[in-house]
DNA sequence: ATGGTTGTGCGACAA
């Protein structure tokens, strides 16, 4: 017997959708309008019942919605800025209660959320990148971030965390040593420093967040959902980051059956720069 | 490698 395998990547397709579950698959598609194809292709490969969307890069008139219901995503509810940012929560099941959230006082499309059937409140979120430089004098746009991280803290601490709820998005933070290709070369770099990382930790405890991916693959097993652009060979450096998250609250804990992150669509023909994260969760 | 690549939209920015 070949030692099993730990990781939850899949280099094609995830594995059949089991019978009373709900598959949820978040993606940075960075240009919903460029990769149309590419999404109706992760709708097939992945038989998803909802996908979340980062990065849309789409306002509301551009939006794709009739090429997207016309592949079986009837029920939508985006938000979109031009050039930038924008969120989408698109489903074959019914959406109920849309609505969005503005943070750190910022107009900014980062922030979807729907219900959906079994009570079950869905969160789309995209965090601002931050820029190159982390130091939030120096550089307004970490400085943004930080305050962005902030006001999740204080928004899911003053939440009630007995609702069954799922927070799903790239928020730009790898949190943990494994969540990236070198812990020490990346202490410095924006997405990995210890204001990102303590602020991250605060959030999932200030709500009793869990973090399904790791509850599923606990470190130190390594973890990316990102790999950056400018490598000649993204597969053979692999100098990947976790970017994109799934949590839960803990009524949903038990409920989580599968995590898979879609590293084979790295590898797509002009794909996104992030990978999908599939969640399996048992409807009961 | 104070590099590198991609998207938006046509010049810088943002990532």
């Amino acid at each position: 017997m070949p030692a099993k395998d730990p990781l939850p990547y899949v280099a094609a397709r995830v594995p059949a959708r089991a019978a009373g579950t709900l598959r949820i698959v978040t993606w940075n598609i960075n240009s919903v309008r460029l990769r149309i194809d590419l999404l109706k292709k992760l709708a097939k490969d992945s038989d998803a019942d909802v996908i979340c969307l980062q990065e849309t890069k789409a306002t509301n008139d551009v939006f794709p919605a009739q090429a997207i219901e016309a592949f079986g995503y009837p029920h939508q509810h985006y938000q979109g800025d031009k050039g930038y940012n924008g969120v989408a929560i698109l489903s074959r099941v019914p959406l109920a209660d849309h609505g969005r959230r503005l943070w750190a006082g910022r107009e900014d499309s980062r922030h979807v959320e729907a219900t959906l059937p079994g009570g079950i409140e869905l969160h789309c979120l995209y965090v601002p990148a931050g820029g190159d430089v982390p130091d939030a004098k120096a550089n307004p746009k970490f400085a943004h971030k930080l305050e962005f991280l902030d006001h999740m803290a204080e928004y899911w601490g003053g939440a009630d965390a007995r609702a069954k709820r799922v927070l799903v998005g790239d928020l730009n933070v790898a949190p943990f040593e494994t969540d990236v290709w070198s812990h020490k070369q990346l202490l410095d770099v924006v997405s990995h420093t210890p204001p990102e990382t303590t602020r991250f930790a605060k959030i999932l405890a200030c709500h009793g967040w869990i973090d399904a991916t790791r509850q599923l693959y606990p470190e130190p097993q390594p973890i990316y959902t990102w790999w950056s652009y400018r490598n000649r060979d993204w597969r053979a450096s692999d100098r990947g980051r976790r970017l994109d998250h799934v949590w839960v609250t803990k009524p949903l804990g038990s409920r989580v059956r599968g995590i898979y992150v879609m590293k084979g669509a790295r590898d797509w023909p002009q794909g996104s720069d992030h990978v999908p994260v599939v969640l399996d969760l048992a409807t009961a």
